[in-house]
RNA sequence: GGAGGGGUACUCAAGCGGUCAACGAGGGCAGACUGUAAAUCUGCUGGCUAUGCCUUCGCAGGUUCGAAUCCUGCCCCCUCCA
């Protein structure tokens, strides 16, 4: 590997914008001005290859590293998955066939890329090194920590005082996840804030096993769409970075103004100097809203792209602002007697509603549309040989054929 | 092993023999307002061949004209003691 320029004053603070804490950030320095490339070490669960935006905020501070000339590890924690990181939902998983890991795995990299440096990112697995230990090394590796010290874990700290269950084996996967980084000699580690226990037991571990301790740094958890919550995806509140780009920017466009400027700090590649600028023209009375597209194009073309966030705005806008129909209606053709199909039935065989009953209450709230117009009466059929377009509010929308 | 507390709809949480498809809050959906913003206001939020009928209150039985509510057994969770 070639000799890495320390960081400039202005790449570090890029480097670390939007972190939420840097353990240390002296070392960090010390460590960059060594002039060697850097393992960076991120784990990743081996279950959920369907990234988010959420995801990405880690990926992007990965690329930062990378352009200054630093090796990225995407470790997949396939032997922590039989664990499950406790978070009070999770039990014991079942173990994942080797296949199903490598299918995973490959679904990642498909993502991940999209953002990573392919060339200086290398994919690990625990199992790897986990496989290979016997009982008696797990108990030495258990040894190494306390109840005591496991308990001031913020997550188990507040399942304990409620009264939730905590398995044993949960304690474990604190010190599985901190053992990685010997394994790997990582120089850094990061993760999302509610890692930082995990990271730091990691720090702890390489310590005792004579090795200079990681640098720990600590990301936030994205909030979702609602502003509010993290992102993710059991709230649907997030944004799949394989949703086509219609949503993805239909979906940005949705969220406050306060969490667009959130989404720039931490999603955005561009300069701060060029946000605050954003920021100085709303407060002479731009609107916000074509602020809001410009991250809306940086981020679909990301994953879509040059040139697909363009298209997302256009669309955006001959839709929602001009009133067009989207292009690309979902059809549906029914077969259906000379009597014709319920208004009911024909909105939830087209997936609109989900079940009659809820069907009838659209109707009752004045939220369904044939051909624009709206529906009044729930008894209302459809004559056979009907073709038109059904609209459940805003978004749901399908084009029916009556046959 | 012993004592006590608890399991209710997407979540939290009332109800403790009929008026309960089940209070309330959150979430979600829809309508109004808008920038498909956000916030706010209003309504809805089990299913059906729909002014009625069917299935839901950890699981399985039982008592009763009638049970989420009472009884029996089982499963699961929490706390304290050992």
């Amino acid at each position: 590997m070639s000799p890495v320029k320390p960081p400039t004053e202005n790449e570090l603070a890029e480097l670390v914008r939007g972190a939420e804490e840097v353990i240390k950030t002296e070392a960090l320095v010390e460590r960059m001005a060594a002039g060697r490339p850097l393992r960076i070490k991120v784990g990743f669960d081996p279950t959920a290859p369907d990234l988010h935006l959420g995801h990405t905020v880690i990926l992007n501070a990965m690329r930062r590293f990378q352009d200054l000339g630093h090796q990225v590890i995407f470790l997949i924690g396939d032997f922590t998955g039989m664990i499950g990181d406790p978070s009070g939902k999770n039990v014991t998983r079942k173990p994942l066939e080797p296949e199903q890991i490598r299918a995973n795995a490959e679904t990642y990299a498909e993502q991940v890329f999209k953002v990573l440096d392919q060339s200086r990112t290398r994919i690990r697995f625990n199992s790897e090194w986990f496989n290979k230990m016997s009982a008696a090394d797990m108990i030495r590796l258990a040894s190494r920590y306390t109840v005591a010290r496991m308990l001031e874990r913020d997550d188990f700290h507040t399942r304990y005082t409620a009264e939730q269950a905590i398995a044993v084996h949960e304690f474990l996967y604190p010190l599985v996840q901190g053992y990685d980084s010997v394994a790997l000699e990582a120089d850094v580690e990061m993760g999302g804030t509610d890692q930082k226990f995990n990271l730091l037991v990691g720090r702890h571990l390489q310590g005792q096993m004579n090795q200079p301790p990681q640098i720990i740094i600590t990301w936030p958890l994205l909030e979702g769409t609602d502003g509010v919550q993290k992102m993710s995806k059991s709230l649907d509140n997030y944004i799949g970075i394989n949703e086509p780009p219609n949503d993805m920017f239909g979906k940005l466009m949705s969220i406050s103004d306060d969490l667009m400027w959130r989404y720039f700090e931490l999603l955005s590649f561009r300069p701060t100097e060029e946000i605050d600028g954003f920021r100085s023209r709303i407060k002479q009375g731009g609107n916000p809203r074509d602020v809001k597209f410009e991250l809306g194009i940086e981020l679909v073309d990301r994953f879509h792209g040059p040139g697909a966030g363009a298209g997302a705005r256009d669309a955006f806008v001959a839709r929602f602002q001009q009133g067009a129909l989207p292009e690309d209606i979902p059809e549906k053709s029914i077969a259906a007697g000379a009597e014709g199909l319920g208004i009911a039935a024909a909105l939830t065989a087209c997936g609109l509603t989900a079940s009659n009953s809820e069907a009838f209450r659209m109707i009752k709230q004045g939220a369904v549309k044939i051909d624009g117009e709206r529906v009044e009466d729930r008894s209302l059929t459809l004559p056979a040989g009907f073709n038109g377009i059904l609209q459940v509010g805003k978004r749901r929308i399908a084009r029916l054929q009556l046959k």
